[in-house]
DNA sequence: CACTACATACCAACCAGTCCGTATGTCCAA
DNA sequence: TTGGACATACGGACTGGTTGGTATGTAGTG
């Protein structure tokens, strides 16, 4: 017999903290940043108060590590369209948007949204550091897109003159509006018809011979 | 000289009523609604608890009032617009995008935002009843930009066929979106250029004489 | 042993909501 | 015209529970 449980409690600091800041993503998730306590992170977690005030130095901090966990995620899931840079830039764009349609589709964990969205409208007036975070978030998502409009720009002939910038802001609002006001509605079905319409009309800004 | 003091202690219910529903909309446009407390909301109106809860059973039930309040407002906004029936559909559209861009120029409140999105971003998952609020307002917002749109297309040649309905919303997302993340940036310049290229959007679908 | 990772117990402030007292206006009868 | 009955409007103290955060203890680890 070892002295060792079959399970002991695992002390895994690293494992404690990620596990911390999933949590936290969740709840805000499902009822927003001032709606989500502490204490309701702790028992997400299956921690104490004193583990998470170990961790994290304010109900602040973990809202940071939350936005960042997203941003990471994002990028990540994101990076699938942009990241290889010897695909075309047009497809490129069509697989970025397969991948926002695609993310719709999980109905499991109910409708889809976003921690950075949720946080930037609860507490952009109230916490510039939290504003911060989703500003850059936003931006890092803003710039690639940017990028793809930009390379697709200089390969192909346009219909019309567009700045890559404010188009890619164009779209990042109606993503994160088409989110917001998908979770009032009973299906994803207006959010992909949104998400339809922004391709067709960025189809529609560059001429292909294949059409 | 008449029996009533110059400043008689204003036993006014309605004006009371009003005066909380204000001082809520405020501070949800300001902080959102879960951070905003009863007590926060008594003192901005110069009033007690006691008085609060006479008037409205609960803080949720205060949050129904202040979606309306909004609702009513905004409808009373954007009449200038779409309240004419013998103007032309396309300058009724013209006039919404004005009117909307007008609504950015105001900072002295701080950051262009909207109740009913604040709402529908914390407490749709939360409390049926104020997702049903936030429904019927964003429904009525996209009924009459529809209508507008179908108006336009029953008037005017299309370059390409388009669903009323689909386009309103995908407006209405823009416009939420563009508020939301407008909180994160200091001007509300990516807003009016959103607003500038979602009338050009809209200009272009149809064929008009003039250009 | 020193240090980190976590638990327990606790705090003052704050939360939504209740209770009750009081001031005010309304209606009706004398 | 007076005055009392009654409902409404509001003030203010209070409650049980929750908030973010702290102080302190203890067990595991190098």
């Amino acid at each position: 017999m070892s002295k060792k449980p079959a399970t002991p409690p695992p002390r895994n600091p690293a494992e404690t903290r990620r596990r911390l800041v999933e949590a936290t993503v969740g709840l805000i998730l499902k009822q927003g940043y001032s709606a989500t306590s502490v204490d309701q992170i702790c028992s997400a977690a299956s921690l104490t108060k004193g583990s998470f005030f170990h961790h994290f130095d304010s109900k602040e901090a973990i809202g940071l590590a939350a936005a960042d966990w997203w941003g990471e995620m994002g990028t990540a899931l994101y990076a699938a369209a942009w990241a290889d840079p010897a695909l075309d830039p047009l497809d490129q764009l069509h697989r970025f948007f397969d991948i926002m349609i695609g993310s719709t589709e999980r109905v499991d964990t109910g409708p889809c949204t976003c921690v950075v969205g949720m946080l930037s409208q609860e507490m952009s007036g109230t916490s510039p550091d939290l504003r911060a975070a989703c500003t850059r978030h936003l931006e890092d998502w803003t710039r690639n897109t940017a990028a793809m409009l930009r390379a697709a720009k200089e390969k192909y002939p346009v219909t019309r003159d567009f700045d890559p910038e404010e188009t890619a802001w164009f779209l990042n609002c109606l993503w994160q509006g088409s989110m917001l006001i998908g979770k009032t509605r009973n299906t994803p079905e207006m959010i992909r018809a949104n998400l339809r319409q922004a391709r067709a009309w960025v189809d529609g800004l560059f001429i292909t011979t294949a059409s």
